[in-house]
DNA sequence: TTTAGCACTCTTGTGTTTGAAGTGCTAACC
DNA sequence: GGTTAGCACTTCAAACACAAGAGTGCTAAA
């Protein structure tokens, strides 16, 4: 017909806006003499007919049914969020929030994430997300050993990122006070500022040395500095406000709810996504443009945190693809606003990993 | 009329064994004349129906309404759990899935349970769950510092349940990598052994003189370890295999579901009810047994994990009242019975913080 | 190009019916 | 006296028909 790839009037664009409002608002398909209440639309409900069906023919709009009303498509949301949001002004009450939980004694990334991505959940009242991606290069800043027993001693390692893993390493022979320090103090030497890729083998015999060639004793801890390792670029994944979503028609299949959530623990492929896209601004993932195959009827939207030109996490809501975007898309950027601020004010506070030079050096 | 509180002849506890173990099997109400297919009854359904009109005036079986068949009351669900369960023989696959999953590399607590829980959810498909309850007592083994940047250390406190935390501390004043380690020291010879209670303000005040006399300095820091004390002792709750729970039919409704994991969000009353019980053997609690309200149709199964002579964790799982309760108690003894094993041949290897001479005392 | 009017379609809710399942009770049976 | 067969009664659930309502597409007029 033609009307495929055409620039939309403005009067298109209108009714579409009209459509998605207030199918957001009520859940149900809108019909054409509904929307005559709004008072943005002058026309007549035959005029509006034959837009919405120019507008469906454009794959905009889709109708379940001959007699139903329309409801937006993957396609028309993808608009509407692209260009027919309105900005939403925060309410001075949300405002207050984000800042009093956010700057109470936070002074560890990870809780950061998490408090933010509760009050994401708390403000919008769909399913929070916090990130740690999946990075592919964290290196080591700092290692620390501690003196248990003579059998075990535990393991601290700081990364670049500025996160902090903590292991046992058990040891068969019994090694002294003295010589757990001596460790500490070599593998911090050896190991600082490598990622796991330069941890090659010559560092490896060099620490060997160093421990007085012992290598039933180097191996399990090479072994834990490993699993440390894996675990610190490993990515993760925490969900807040589950229950919120149980409250959207929507989800009112149990089956599909389950769907969703068994995706939740797998974590993988929602981990996979986000941690593929960090550019710096909000991403909206609408049904099945995201490859995670379960999200057919939900939408994503995170923003990336970063820090030092390296992403360091993300937050962000899940919910049904009928979703206040405009509340959603000012809660993300008004929460990583407030991060970014705090991260920004008080330079080595939220990561202490970070100096000066290594921030320029990422610019 | 005198039949509350008689003993249950051996055909009344025959019938009402029958009854629930098909209804967890079927999931619905069982007539009389459904039981007959049951080979261990031998009288007819006439018999049957009278027998399961005085189980019901004894309050073991309900009736949905008056065409239907029974249905278990809690009471019913309590005998049966209590007296009438077969001992389940677990598969040597399960068994072998057990031992495969616990013993790689596991060796810290928190890393046992989870994993436990997780393997407890997929071998019984119920929600499992791994706790940390609340420890009214947990003191400090050992505390440590960790030298960032002049105005950024860390502080690392290993508590005598063998946990670990660590916490960034953020000064004013600009240090020096050698006060940081003085720091360590001090904080190490002042508070190692100590429990919240007895960190007390003379104590406070040695720590500040060792220190140069600096409150201004020492303050944060003695905030942090509060911090970490409490998070110490805060208790933890971790769910896994939720979307499970989806599989049954008692929570088609998918606003129980919601208020169900409203609760497991809100983690208190839950972790109030575990930390509570503490004795060494399967708890089980059915519908309004528990004191959480919104678990009426559920049922909360976990067992303590001892650890000289203090409980460290528990582990368990939550399904529908309709449960298959000899499965599940056989997987949490078998889990818990791994992880006592894990613990027991390797004396500090999960808990390195358990000394001989702690244990004894304790016992 | 827009609008009014109308016939048509499809869903939803309601009332009715039918069938199946299961009980309780009574009377017969061992 | 306990047990069983038979039967009337109750209740739910599925099936069906029917009316109401909402919304559309199309046509013809403004």
């Amino acid at each position: 017909m033609g009307l495929v790839g055409r620039e939309l009037s403005e009067r298109k664009k209108q009714i579409l806006k009209a459509i998605i409002d207030a199918h957001i608002e009520g859940g149900e398909p809108v019909g054409s003499k509904s929307l005559m209440q709004n008072k943005q639309i002058t026309c007549s409900s035959a005029t509006i007919r034959n837009e919405m069906a120019e507008l469906e023919e454009m794959g905009y709009l889709e109708q379940p049914h001959t007699s139903a009303g329309r409801v937006p498509s993957v396609l028309g949301y993808r608009f509407y969020v692209d260009s027919l949001l309105e900005h939403y002004a925060m309410t001075s009450g949300e405002i207050a929030e984000i800042n009093k939980i956010l700057h109470i004694k936070m002074n560890e990334l990870d809780q950061v994430l998490v408090a933010a991505s509760k009050l994401a959940s708390k403000l919008t009242n769909y399913t929070g997300i916090a990130i740690k991606p999946r990075i592919s290069s964290v290196s080591i800043l700092k290692v620390e050993t501690i003196y248990i027993d003579p059998h075990n001693f535990l393991l601290v390692v700081v990364a670049s990122t500025g996160a902090v893993k903590t292991k046992y390493v058990k040891l068969d022979t019994a090694v002294s006070e003295e010589t757990v320090e001596r460790f500490g103090g070599c593998l911090n030497t050896e190991l600082a500022g490598l990622s796991m890729e330069n941890i090659t083998l010559p560092i490896i015999m060099r620490i060997e040395n160093a421990m007085g060639g012992d290598s039933a004793l180097v191996n399990p801890i090479i072994k834990t500095i490993y699993e440390v390792m894996s675990e610190l670029d490993g990515g993760e994944l925490n969900l807040s406000g589950l229950s919120h979503l149980t409250q959207y028609p929507e989800y009112s299949d149990v089956g599909q709810l389950g769907e969703l959530m068994s995706a939740f623990e797998s974590k993988e492929e929602i981990l996979n996504l986000v941690s593929g896209h960090t550019e710096d601004k909000v991403n909206v993932y609408l049904g099945s443009e995201s490859s995670v195959r379960v999200m057919n009827q939900s939408a994503l939207i995170f923003k990336p945190i970063k820090r030092g030109g390296k992403t360091v996490g993300a937050i962000g809501v899940i919910g049904p693809l009928r979703m206040d975007y405009a509340k959603v898309l000012a809660t993300i950027e008004s929460l990583c606003g407030n991060i970014a601020d705090l991260m920004g004010d008080e330079d080595t506070f939220l990561l202490p990993g970070f100096t000066k030079t290594d921030q320029n050096t990422d610019k």
